[in-house]
DNA sequence: GTCTATAGATTGATAGAC
DNA sequence: GTCTATCAATCTATAGAC
C-alpha cells in the first residue's frame, strides 16, 4: 500500500477516536513505521493532512450514498440502509463520524477544512431530503410532513446517537435512540 | 469573584469551544489574569480541573431541568422549554454542551470523567422520559409511542442539532433540525 | 495564594545527508 | 522517499521564595 494512503488511513483512526486536537504526528509515525520528518513529504502540515481527509471522507460517504440509491427503490428502505450504513461505520462504538469530531475541534482547523465539513452537511442532508420525499410519496415511511427538516432531523439524530454510544461505550445506545425512526419505516 | 470559579468559568468556555485537548493551562491563565503555576493550587492536574467541571456543569443542568418541571405543567410546555434551554445555553452557536465537547476527548479523559459523562446522560434521559410519558398522558405531544424510546432520540436529536449548528456557524440549523419534533407539541 | 524559575516531555516543522 | 538531527514553541507539572 501507498505510504500516503497509509498515513490517510492512520490519520483517519487516529481523528475519529481522539478528534483533531487529540492526535500527533508522532502517532501516525508510530502506527504507519516510518519517522515523524518523513509524513511531512506527503502532507507538508498537518492543515494539508486534514484537508485531505476530510476530502476523501467525503468523497468515500457520498459513494456509499450513491451505491444505497442505486441498490434499494423504497424510501423506507434506503432510509434503512442509511442508518445500517452510518452503524456499521461506528467500528463498535470505538470511532465517531469524520465530521463529528472535526466540529469539536473546529476552532483548530483551518478554512477549507470547515468549508468542506459545511458541504459535507449540506450533500447529506440533500440526499435524506430526496429519501424522505420519495418516502412520503410512496408511503414506506410515516408520519412524513416537511421533507427537509425530517432530513436534517435524521442527521442530527444519528450523530447524536452516535455521541450517546461513544459517551457510554456502547453501541446498543445507538440503536435505542434510532429505533422511533426506525419504527416509521413502513416496508 | 473566587479565583477557583473564575478558573471554572473560564475553563467551561474554553472547553465548550475548543474541546478538552484543545485549551490549555496557559489559556486559561491568560483570561483569568494570573500565572499558569497558580492554576495547580486549586487543580493540581488537569483531571481534577476536568471532573470539577463536569460536576458543576451536571449540577446546573439537573438544577435547570427541576426549575422547568416546576413551572410547566403540561408534558408539551415542558420539552418546549427544555428546546429553549438548550438552544440558549449554546451562545448563538459559538459553544457546545459540555457533555458533547468532553464525549470527542473521551480517550483523553480520566475514568471518573467518562463516569460523569455516563450519568449525566442517564439522567437527562430518565426526564426526559418521564416528559414523554407525561406528553403522551395529557395528549400535549403528539405521536408519543415508547417514551423511553422517545427520550433518547430527544437527546440525540438535540446534541446532533447542536453540532450542525457549529459546523455551519449557524444558529439556525439547529432550529431546522428540532422544528419537526417542535411540531409535534400541542399545547 | 500567587509568584519566578525550571523541569521533562511533546508539539509541528525544517535542513540536509543518503 | 526516508532518514538523523535539530529547532522553537508549547504542554502539564513541580520546587521553593514571598
Amino acid at each position: 500500500m501507498e505510504t500516503k494512503t497509509a498515513l490517510l488511513n492512520a490519520a483517519e483512526r487516529a481523528s475519529r477516536t481522539h478528534g483533531y486536537d487529540g492526535f500527533s504526528y508522532a502517532d501516525l509515525a508510530r502506527e504507519v513505521g516510518i519517522r515523524k520528518a518523513s509524513i511531512h513529504h506527503h502532507f507538508p502540515g498537518k492543515a494539508d493532512l486534514a484537508l485531505a481527509l476530510i476530502n476523501r471522507y467525503r468523497g468515500n460517504f457520498e459513494q456509499a450514498l450513491v451505491d444505497i440509491s442505486a441498490k434499494q427503490n423504497l424510501g423506507g428502505a434506503k432510509l434503512q440502509a442509511y442508518l445500517d450504513a452510518y452503524r456499521a461505520g461506528m467500528s463498535g462504538g470505538k470511532t465517531m463520524c469524520l465530521a463529528v469530531a472535526f466540529s469539536i475541534g473546529r476552532e483548530s482547523l483551518p478554512e477549507a477544512v470547515v468549508k468542506e465539513l459545511h458541504t459535507f452537511h449540506q450533500s447529506g442532508i440533500a440526499w435524506l431530503s430526496e429519501l424522505f420525499e420519495l418516502g412520503k410519496q410512496d408511503n414506506s415511511i410515516t408520519g412524513v410532513s416537511n421533507p427537509e427538516f425530517e432530513a436534517a432531523a435524521c442527521l442530527a439524530l444519528v450523530e447524536g446517537a452516535q455521541l450517546q454510544a461513544r459517551a457510554a461505550d456502547d453501541l446498543a445506545r445507538f440503536d435505542i435512540a434510532v429505533s422511533a425512526l426506525q419504527q416509521r419505516i413502513n416496508l
